[in-house]
DNA sequence: CGCATCCATCGACAGATGTCGATAGGTTGC
DNA sequence: GCAACCTATCGACATCTGTCGATGGATGCG
């Protein structure tokens, strides 16, 4: 199972150059991919993506085994990465999926999620 | 700009079920997004998507701004990760997308890359 | 008003992560 | 065989990250 395009012999110490990549795509995206490397933060988008209806703090709460500080820690990251909307509403503060979400991101989470 | 369909009014502490995610598709999930959480990893799985060719650890040290160890290092994590495939040819070892990638995951790496 | 509930924030801490220098194993050319 | 090159691994270090307990602000019930 040999590598069929296996570029001609090289010369030892001739590295190839690489095709372009733009640093900023790199950073902007890894931000993205960072708020999603969690299991917490995936399960709540999860819930929110399928319940596709506003879930509280408190709801998360009571259905991960974890406390309130770190389910509000892990939310505030999906809102600053641009990934949930939150309203206020009496003492609660409801958050759902943002709706103005770009839609390569949707699709994204759309095939993670199925 | 109210959220529309609010839940009826709640009952002070009584919280909301959650729609079931399952435990392991998280925390499988969470393990390749971890893979793509970074900039340096992002940069070489898009080089190696837009080449769609073998490069070598060599390469991508001399383009990249890091040291051969820390290459390494990233590209080890992305083989862990299943995302790469590698085959050794006298000195070098020349690493490529993984030719059975899982559907879904090639199509997020498409739609991150594209 | 007094108190319970919901939430954000702070400080602290252990564990994970990115990076480097040093080292060692393999391979090839001389 | 020796030297040069490519790579993986190890140990060390600073930083980031996830988690908790404690605290305080805001809201609403009685």
């Amino acid at each position: 199972m040999a590598i069929k395009e296996l570029p001609m012999l090289r010369e030892r110490g001739a590295c190839c150059e690489l095709p372009a990549v733009k640093e900023s795509w790199a950073n902007d995206t890894s931000e993205l991919m960072k708020a999603l490397a969690d299991p917490t933060r995936l399960t709540m988008l999860a819930s929110l993506w399928k319940a596709d209806a506003p879930i509280c703090i408190c709801d998360f709460t009571a259905g991960l085994g974890l406390t309130q500080p770190t389910i509000s820690h892990h939310m505030a990251k999906l809102k600053a990465a641009g990934l949930v909307d939150s309203e206020k509403q009496g003492v609660w503060i409801y958050y759902r999926l943002r709706k103005k979400l770009a839609p390569a991101t949707r699709q994204i989470l759309g095939q993670l999620i199925r």
